[in-house]
RNA sequence: GGGAGUUUAGCUCAGUCGGUUCAGAGCAUCUGCCUUACAAGCAGAGGGCCACUGGUUCGAAUCCAGUAACUCCCA
C-alpha cells in the first residue's frame, strides 16, 4: 500500500463527512435505548463562525460522539435564533444599501424582506459547523421563528398573561437616537472619555440671595429638573430642609429633597434630579413621588416641554446652554472630568436613557425552583463556582423587559381596543370575539379597531422554550420525542449568558415540563489573543477559523482549541495550538505507515519481547482508559485529551512501536501484526470524538471492512482489568533504558554502537528478566549478564538497588564517575535522612494514619539499601 | 459602591482526602541527532519564595485569618 508520508486532510474531510451523512450516523429517533441529546445554543442566524463557536461545538461534538460510541442514542439537536436586533439591523442596512428606506414599508413587507433575506444569508453558520466535523441530526434543525417555535412563544406569553406573571409598565431603556429603538444593555459599549464637570448654581426660592450649587455632567438636562436632592446627613445642607429652589434659566420651583443616595464626597454633595433622563434619577423620583419631565424628541433634539431650544440637538444646546447659563450668572466653574459614556454598538451615538412603556416578566416566583435545582446539584455546573454567581442573580433578580421596539420577531399578541382597554388573543379574530364578549358596550366592533401592540419579544424569549420547544413540547407536551429526550443531558455554552439564556431555561422547563431542563451544565471560557483580548470581528484580532481548518484541518483545530480550554477558564488562543495539534496528526499517520509497511510472515512465530510489549501495552491502555473516562465523568475535557495524546504518542508510538518494530526490511510475524492492528483500533476509538475524520479514516485502511462499519459508530473500548504487575515492570524496564541513553548521551556514544549489560541484584534479589529482552532491543545491547562481583574499569548507574555495568575499551574517567555516585549518594542521604526525621517524631508514629507510617518505614529501607550500593560502589572505584 | 473568582516553571494550566525529595503536565527554551514511520521528527537537559504575612497541625501548594495584585458580574 502507498501512503504519503504527510496526513493530506482536504483529502479525508469531505469525503467523511458525506458518508456519515449518507448512512444517517447522526439521524436520531426515539427507540429503546437510553438516550443522550445536546441541543446546540442557537448561534444568531445572521452569524458566521468564530473562534467561541469552534470552541464551544468541538466540545459539544466531543461529548455527543462520544455518547454515540458509548451505544446511547445520542442526538444533537442544531439551529438559529433569530436574534431579533442584530438581524433587523442587518437587514435595515441591506434595504438601504438598495436604496430602500425602512419607514417606507409596511411591517409586512418589511418582513418579507427579512424572510428572503434570511433564507439567502442565514445559515451559513450551520454550513460552517459541517466543515468542522459536528455530528448533528441535521434533519431536525430548527430556527426560532419556524412556526411551531413561534406559536409556541405565543401559546407562552397567552398563558403567562394569564397566570398574573406578564404586566406592563414603564422602565428606563437605553435609546439610541440615531436608529429610534431601544437597546439592549449588551449593545451599549462604555468608554472612558475626558469630558467637563459644570458646578451650577440654583437659587433658593423666596430668598434673596442664597444659592445651592450643584455639579453635572449634562447641563443641557437641566431643563427637565424636578427636583435637587441633597444627603440627609450633610449638615451643610440641614438649612435648606423643606425648602425649593428655581431651576436656572426658566426659574421652574422645584423642591429641594433628601437622599441617602447622594454622595456627600462627590461635587458639591448636592445633586440636580432629572428623572426622565437618568436611570438613578428615576429611582429616586418615584421614591420621592417627582414630577417627570421628558425634554427629548426620539431622535435627539429637544421637545416643548424642555422651554427653550425646542428643536435643536442635545449636542448644540450643551455649548449653548453653558454660554447662557454663564451670562445668567449661574455658571459657578467647570472642572475636566473623566466619565464613562454609553455608545451604541452600531450607530455610535450616546445613548440616551429613555422612560417607555414596556412589557415585563416577573421573575420572582419563577426564580425560587429555578435556584434550588442548581443549589442541590440536580442540575449540576461544570465547574462549580459558577453557582455562586448563580445564586447571587439568582437571589436578586430584576423583572426581566421582554418587549422589543422592533418587527423582526414573534410579534406581542396583546390587542387594543378603542375604550383604552387591551385583550391577550392568539389572532386579531379571536381578540374580537373577546373583546366582543368581554365589553358589550362595545357595539359595531370590528376587526379593524383592535389594534396588536407594535412590539415584539426579545429574542431570549424564544430561546428560554429552546429545550422544549425544538421538540414541539409546548404545543404538544406529550408527543414522544419531547417524552424521550427531555430532559436533555448536556448544555454547553458560555458564562457570559448564564442569566439571560440558562437560568431562564430552567425557569421555563420547570414552569412548563415540571423538570429541569439538562443534568450538566458545561461553562465554557472566552477564546483572548495573546495580548488577552477577546477575539472579535469588530476588533480584527481573530483567525479565520474557516482558513484555520484549511491549514491545519478540522482535526488539528479541534484538538488546538481543546488543548487549552479546562472548563470556565478563559483560553489564550495561539495558532501553534492548532499546528501541535496537526503535527499529531501527521505522527499518527506515520505510525499507521509503519504499521501498514509490514510484510506478514504467518509461519513466523511470535517472539517473546513482542509478546511482553502487547502484554504491556494492553495494561497500559486499560490503565489510561479508566483514566479517560473519569476525565470524561468529570468534564475535564482538555484533560482527557490530554491522557489521550500521551497514550498515543508517548506510549504507543514511542515505546510500543519500537519494542515491537522488526528488523529493517524483516516481516513481522501475524500474532503480534494482529495484536498492533487491535491496540492500534481502540487507539483510534478513543481518539474518534477529537479527531473524527483522521480516526475514520485510519479505521477503513487498518483493515478491510463493510460499508456500514465505520468509526462513528465503534462501540467505546470496555474496560479490563488492569495488570498493574507488568505495569511495574515496566517501569522499571523504562528507568533503566532512560538510564542508558543517558549514558549513551554524556558519553557520545551513538545508538549504532552495541553495549554490553552486566547486572548485580543485591539484597539477594531474585532476577525479573520479563523485560530483559526488550531492555537489550531498545538500548542496543550485544550482552545482558547476571553477575555477582562489580566490574572494573566499566560505566555504571545505579537503578533502584540494582547496579549496571557497561564496560568500555577505553578507560574510564574514574574522577568523572564517583563524582556522579557522590551527587546522587548526597540527594539519596538528603532524602533519607527526611524521612529519619519524620520517623523519629514520636507524635508523627502516633498521629498518622498506619498505612502512611507504613510506607514512610520502607521509604526508609530503600533510601539505606541504595546508599549502601552507592558507597560500595565508590569504595571499590577509589579502591 | 456591592458580590464572586483568580494568583503554582517563560506561557497555559493540573495538583482529589493535608501525608513520598511533591512541587507536576503540555508548550516554549537549550543541547545532541536528517538513527530506513514521522525534522510536522528522535534522544536528552535546564527552569519554581506554590502572590505576601501570620495561624492551625506531628506535617500545609492544599485548611483558617489578614494583605496585595488581577479578572468578571451587579450597581
Amino acid at each position: 500500500m502507498q501512503i504519503p508520508s504527510k496526513y493530506d486532510p482536504s483529502l479525508t474531510e469531505d469525503k467523511w463527512y458525506q458518508c456519515w451523512m449518507d448512512k444517517g450516523f447522526f439521524r436520531s429517533q426515539p427507540d429503546h435505548r437510553e438516550p443522550f441529546c445536546i441541543v446546540i445554543p442557537p448561534p444568531n442566524v445572521t452569524g458566521v463562525l468564530h473562534m467561541g463557536h469552534i470552541l464551544n461545538n468541538t466540545l459539544q461534538d466531543v461529548l455527543i460522539r462520544r455518547a454515540r460510541m458509548q451505544g446511547k442514542n445520542a442526538l444533537w439537536l442544531p439551529g438559529t435564533d433569530h436574534a431579533s436586533i442584530a438581524t433587523e439591523a442587518k437587514v435595515v442596512a441591506h434595504l438601504k444599501d438598495k436604496g430602500i428606506d425602512k419607514k417606507n414599508l409596511s411591517r409586512s413587507e418589511f418582513l418579507e424582506h427579512a424572510w428572503e433575506w434570511k433564507e439567502k444569508h442565514g445559515g451559513i453558520i450551520l454550513e460552517q459547523l459541517k466543515k468542522l466535523g459536528a455530528s448533528c441530526d441535521w434533519e431536525r434543525t430548527r430556527f426560532t421563528m419556524d412556526e411551531s417555535m413561534y406559536e409556541s412563544v405565543i401559546d407562552v406569553f397567552i398563558d403567562l398573561y394569564n397566570k398574573g406573571l406578564i404586566y406592563r409598565g414603564v422602565r428606563m431603556v437605553n435609546w439610541d437616537p440615531a436608529a429610534l429603538t431601544a437597546l439592549s444593555d449588551e449593545e451599549v459599549v462604555y468608554q472612558e472619555e475626558d469630558s467637563k464637570l459644570y458646578y451650577v448654581r440654583y437659587q433658593v426660592e423666596n430668598e434673596n440671595d442664597q444659592w445651592v450649587t450643584i455639579a453635572t455632567t449634562r447641563p443641557e438636562t437641566i431643563l427637565g429638573d424636578t427636583a435637587v436632592c441633597v444627603n440627609p446627613n450633610d449638615k451643610r445642607f440641614v438649612s435648606l430642609s423643606g425648602k425649593r429652589v428655581l431651576v436656572p434659566l426658566i426659574n421652574r420651583s422645584v423642591p429641594i429633597i433628601q437622599d441617602e443616595y447622594v454622595d456627600m464626597e462627590f461635587g458639591t454633595g448636592c445633586l440636580k434630579i432629572t428623572p426622565a433622563h437618568d436611570i438613578n434619577d428615576y429611582e429616586i423620583g418615584i421614591r420621592h413621588k417627582l414630577d417627570t419631565i421628558d425634554i427629548f424628541n426620539d431622535n435627539g433634539t429637544l421637545n416643548e416641554a424642555a422651554q427653550l431650544y425646542v428643536g435643536e440637538d442635545r449636542d448644540d444646546v450643551r455649548r449653548k446652554i453653558v454660554k447662557d447659563l454663564e451670562a445668567a450668572g449661574n455658571l459657578v466653574k467647570v472642572e475636566d472630568y473623566q466619565n464613562k459614556v454609553g455608545y451604541s454598538e452600531r450607530t455610535h451615538v450616546a445613548i440616551e436613557p429613555k422612560l417607555s412603556l414596556q412589557w415585563f416578566l416577573k421573575m420572582a416566583e419563577l426564580a425560587g425552583p429555578a435556584l434550588d435545582v442548581v443549589m442541590d446539584d440536580t442540575i449540576a455546573f461544570h465547574p462549580k463556582k459558577f453557582k455562586n454567581t448563580y445564586r447571587h442573580w439568582m437571589e436578586n433578580v430584576r423583572d426581566w423587559c421582554i418587549s422589543r421596539q422592533l418587527w423582526w420577531g414573534q410579534r406581542i399578541p396583546v390587542y387594543y381596543l378603542p375604550n383604552r382597554e387591551m385583550v391577550v388573543a392568539k389572532s386579531a379574530k379571536e381578540a374580537l370575539q373577546k373583546a366582543r364578549a368581554q365589553y358589550p358596550e362595545l357595539v359595531n366592533l370590528t376587526i379593524e379597531d383592535v389594534k396588536q401592540d407594535e412590539d415584539v419579544l426579545d429574542t431570549w424569549f424564544s430561546s428560554w422554550l429552546w429545550p422544549i420547544s425544538v421538540f414541539d413540547g409546548i404545543r404538544h407536551p406529550d408527543n414522544a420525542d419531547i417524552k424521550y429526550y427531555y430532559p436533555t443531558n448536556d448544555l454547553i455554552t458560555a458564562p457570559e449568558i448564564l442569566f439571560f439564556w440558562v437560568a431562564r431555561m430552567i425557569m421555563a422547563g420547570l414552569e412548563y415540563r415540571g423538570e429541569i431542563p439538562f443534568k450538566n451544565v458545561y461553562l465554557t471560557g472566552i477564546v483572548r489573543d495573546k495580548q488577552g483580548r477577546k477575539m472579535s470581528k469588530s476588533l480584527g484580532n481573530s483567525p479565520d477559523p474557516v482558513e484555520m481548518m484549511k491549514q491545519y484541518g478540522a482535526d488539528g483545530t479541534r484538538v488546538g482549541m481543546l488543548f487549552t480550554s479546562p472548563a470556565g477558564n478563559d483560553l489564550p488562543f495561539d495558532i501553534s495550538l492548532c499546528e501541535q495539534g496537526r503535527n499529531f496528526s501527521n505522527k499518527i499517520w506515520n505510525a499507521l505507515r509503519l504499521v501498514k509497511g509490514w510484510e506478514i510472515d504467518s509461519n513466523l512465530p511470535q517472539p517473546e519481547n513482542s509478546a511482553v510489549a502487547a502484554d504491556w501495552f494492553e495494561a497500559q491502555f486499560n490503565d489510561a482508559l479508566k483514566i479517560i473516562d473519569e476525565h470524561y465523568d468529570k468534564y475535564r475535557i482538555s484533560d482527557a485529551l490530554m491522557a489521550t495524546y500521551k497514550l498515543v504518542w508517548d506510549d504507543f508510538c514511542s515505546w510500543y512501536l519500537e519494542m515491537i518494530k522488526p528488523a529493517y526490511q524483516q516481516p513481522v510475524d501475524a500474532v503480534t501484526y494482529a495484536r498492533t492492528i487491535a491496540i492500534f483500533e481502540n487507539l483510534m476509538k478513543v481518539l474518534h470524538p477529537f479527531m473524527p475524520f483522521l480516526t475514520e479514516e485510519i479505521w477503513h485502511l487498518l483493515a478491510d471492512r463493510d460499508a456500514n462499519d465505520c468509526i462513528i459508530v465503534a462501540p467505546w473500548p470496555e474496560r479490563q482489568r488492569i495488570h498493574h504487575k507488568i505495569l511495574e515492570q515496566f517501569d522499571f524496564a523504562k528507568e533503566v533504558v532512560n538510564a542508558a541513553r543517558n549514558v549513551r548521551a554524556a558519553r557520545n556514544i551513538p545508538q549504532k554502537e552495541a553495549l554490553d549489560f552486566y547486572i548485580k541484584k543485591n539484597l539477594d534479589q531474585q532476577p525479573d528478566t520479563t523485560f530483559d529482552g526488550l531492555i537489550a532491543k531498545l538500548c542496543n545491547l550485544r550482552k545482558l549478564e547476571y553477575v555477582d562481583e562489580k566490574v572494573d574499569n566499566a560505566l555504571s548507574f545505579v537503578v533502584r538497588s540494582t547496579e549496571f555495568y557497561i564496560p568500555l575499551t577505553e578507560t574510564v574517567d574514574v574522577e568523572a564517575e564517583i563524582k556522579k555516585l557522590r551527587d546522587e549518594l548526597t540527594y539519596t542521604q538528603g532524602f533519607h535522612n527526611s524521612v529519619m526525621k519524620k520517623l523519629a517524631n514520636e507524635r508523627f508514629v502516633n498521629n498518622a494514619p498506619e498505612a502512611v507510617v507504613v510506607s514512610e518505614r520502607k521509604k526508609l529501607s530503600d533510601a539505606e539499601n541504595k546508599i549502601k550500593v552507592i558507597t560500595d560502589q565508590i569504595a571499590a572505584l577509589q579502591g
